[in-house]
DNA sequence: GGCGCTCTTTGCGCCGGCGCAACTCCATCG
DNA sequence: CGATGGAGTTGCGCCGGCGCAAAGAGCGCC
């Protein structure tokens, strides 16, 4: 009993193309739920029963190592596919899916995967193309893990996010959900510590403005000056 | 005028299950091409306008930083497609491939993948798998290169290394294609001499046994330990 | 409205691993 | 068979950023 509307979702590359029946179809095959802040959508290592869209709210996707320690994988926006562990043959989620703000997603149970895809040929193509992407940011990441200095890597972050979630306000581009150093630090490769100074260093040359679980930036161009290395 | 024979092939996951009369047909469309050690197959950056499938040989894939530093994204084992650029919408190959070997590739037109995949979905669905498992190391590569010492990174490398490629000789594993103690430093995210420390009192230690871009893995179950944190 | 918790800031000291440089060792090629 | 250059080894010194610690600030809950 998905209460979304057909209108909601239509636009989402997913669903391009698709007749209205059809995702009339799909939508009544659907469960639609309402998760709240700081609430799982699902956990690491649990078995990977379902598939996930976002349709309203933003959800960060985290991975922990054995021995606890948390990397953000990345954030996830309205509209896009996430938990597509049963598209990629995994049975267990390889991650955390947490909502940061009252989130609602849509979700439909693994088993319906091969029968949509077997439908909407164009389903397998738009989630190779996610995945494909989602690959390309991942080997980025890697290279800028090992070639760039902690700085550059949160300048690039924080330039990401802000393409991805910003919203503009008087004062410059907002990200558009509460995230911490901590999590910032986790999305770098470094500490909440470092995180720490380089934003209130960057504050007092007016570049960002911060806040708690808040970050702002007013001068995206400098920043961008500083992920390519060419800081004054 | 591909001179590979279907039995070659037949076998490779992309191809499973694939009638024999359509398996002939792809390959009658297929270039086949012979890549001599140290050439590449294509370069990043370059169009995309074809896929791949190692037959013989290994292959690195391999991206550049803008000013130039090079990372290893991983090493292509036969069996395996690679240069799946266009396969998830990329006009420009992401990175460069070559052929550590000599090696033999078949290699397909960017136009012919929609057709295939629109004959065969059970390529799109392996091809999704493909692109997943690999995002998925990307991600513990990532989650290695933020938590874990370079110590524990190279052992991690050498023992995938091992596992994907290895050659059971008199002494232990040896790793099946010439290895540079600069390639490993590009998929560990370290320096060559740091490598070079780190197999030097490894090879005293007697787990591993060196040479000129040969590297043998003598006790695989230390080198674990050391991977796990677990060193003694 | 006040308490407590989480998030954030900042100081201090240390050290893993990088940068640099010099030297050795082989493999290949003419 | 000697020359050449790529690959590997190793010493030395430095420093970016982590670990630890402790205090300060803002928010939500009761």
């Amino acid at each position: 009993m998905a209460a979304i509307d057909r209108t909601t979702v239509a636009a989402f590359p997913l669903f391009a193309g698709m007749p209205a029946a059809d995702l009339d179809e799909m939508l009544r095959e659907a469960r639609s739920a309402h998760h709240p802040k700081n609430t799982a959508v699902f956990e690491q290592g649990e078995p990977a029963d379902a598939f996930f869209v976002l349709v309203h709210g933003h959800v960060r996707a985290s991975k922990a190592t054995p021995d606890g320690q948390q990397i953000v994988v990345r954030y996830v926006s309205p509209g896009e596919i996430f938990g597509v562990a049963p598209a990629i043959a995994l049975t267990h989620y390889p991650a955390t899916a947490t909502a940061v703000v009252d989130s609602v997603v849509l979700a439909w149970p693994s088993s319906a995967w091969p029968r949509f895809v077997a439908h909407h040929p164009t389903m397998a193509t738009s989630a190779l193309q996610t995945v494909g992407s989602r690959l390309q940011e991942a080997h980025t990441r890697v290279m800028e893990m090992t070639t760039e200095q902690v700085e550059r890597r949160v300048a690039h972050a924080l330039l990401r996010l802000a393409k991805q979630s910003g919203r503009k306000t008087a004062e410059g581009i907002e990200i558009d959900f509460p995230i911490s150093r901590q999590d910032v630090a986790e999305m770098t490769g470094t500490t909440l510590h470092t995180v720490s100074r380089i934003l209130s260093a960057w504050e007092q040359r007016g570049l960002v403005s911060g806040g708690r679980q808040r970050i702002a930036l007013l001068d995206p161009h400098k920043l961008f000056g500083i992920a390519e290395g060419k800081d004054g």
